[in-house]
DNA sequence: GGGATATGACCTTTGAGTAAGTTACCTCAA
DNA sequence: TTGAGGTAACTTACTCAAAGGTCATATCCC
């Protein structure tokens, strides 16, 4: 007479499966994966810990599912804007543009991306190592453009601006997710006032073709 | 005659406090509060763990110890060289370069500044507010001479800019981490050339007097 | 009735924190 | 000089709570 709640509710388990990963996505990027517990996702998702263990393994395998679904859509999201012909800081723009549009409606997943308390061994890592990869390899591509601009070819110097891009870009996004209320386009807007000002409002000519052409931001008509 | 190794070696309390405050550093600075444990420390000091709760009180009060004193430590150099007359991106360049040779010692400093697993509530919390203050406040400074300089007057661009600039500290320091073998004046010069870089090459000569005048960086003859 | 979906109750490990006792040093009276 | 007592330094062996993970069982659909 006991375990009275116990028994299908009919629900097939791939919707299931969705439910406890959406919840953990939130819930790890929110806490990151130390601070999160499995039967809190579970209670989040409306169901029991045995369940997520039953479809998921373990801790690990779950923020493993979490943690390849946001970097995936944020990896993505990068590459479809390198694949455009944009080059040097117009390129960074865009992909800034393309990952504010994205995270909007689920900004845990940046976090998720970057947690430094997701275990560093097994499948997380190879996982990490993966996406890591991916998204630092647009990273460098866009760097070593403007280093060959500037006629800098120490390859310790473009690695070492290549770090302080991918910083750069965590620190904007956590800016951002800071203010609510601000939207992508503004905040758009805002990364392109930023890099005109780090430029020392003097681009040479060659960066200010490229960023005058095709973004119809910063001048008077704001878009939001 | 159980207990065989208890009662005191005649170590004074400062001594021993100062040899666990070391450890404890170190470790909570490599691994983050939350994945350190007591027992390891004390081990690292070569003492039992109720020893350190009987000086320290709870891993919570020993990571305040070991907090404040990196902090104070971290701060009070980015003070000192915020009080020479440099300015703009010269004094950008002098924090780092004091940061470098700080840091060489006991590079773990740095990480436990930052550490995203410290307990965010209580006198750890307030101890952070406390120093994120003061150098935040050292980089608002810097940042606003900057915006001030191109003509920007948005005060969340400026704060959105000084997010950047500390996040680029922290890229250019663990990257250096990273890196070991390169020294602190090396460093400095490779931060030298990619503020030139991302400066477009072609500094506003404001900027350009600044940076050519005191430091005696970038020109050919590279140190390594 | 068989298999998929589901759960309460349990086991186990890990690490923070504590109780209680042990040893050594120091001081001071005789 | 000595030795008795007080105190500071120090440890072993424990308690306790939280959280990962499992087991046995229950319910429902086909």
């Amino acid at each position: 007479m006991s375990r009275v709640n116990a028994g299908t509710k009919g629900v097939p388990r791939a919707d299931r499966e969705l439910q406890i990963l959406r919840a953990a996505c939130e819930v790890f990027g929110t806490m990151g994966f130390a601070k999160a517990s499995v039967a809190g996702i579970a209670a989040d998702a409306g169901i029991s810990k045995p369940l997520v263990y039953q479809y998921f393994g373990s801790k690990e395998g779950l923020f493993l599912a979490s943690f390849n679904y946001g970097a995936e859509t944020l990896a993505a999201e990068m590459e479809r804007v390198a694949a455009d012909d944009s080059v040097g800081l117009e390129r960074g723009l865009r992909t800034l543009d393309g990952l504010f549009r994205t995270l909007e409606p689920q900004p845990w997943l940046w976090r998720l991306l970057f947690d430094p308390s997701a275990p560093d061994d097994g499948e997380v890592a190879a996982a990490r190592a993966v996406y890591t990869d991916r998204i630092t390899r647009l990273a460098v591509e866009g760097v070593g453009e403007l280093m060959r601009l500037v006629g800098d070819d120490d390859p310790l110097d473009a690695s070492a601006l290549t770090a302080v891009w991918m910083n750069a870009v965590d620190a904007l996004i956590t800016w951002w997710l800071d203010h609510p209320g601000v939207t992508p386009a503004e905040m758009t807007e805002r990364c392109h006032r930023l890099i005109t000002a780090i430029s020392g409002a003097a681009l040479p000519p060659q960066l200010a073709a490229h960023l005058g052409a095709e973004l119809p931001v910063v001048s008077p008509g704001r878009t939001q």
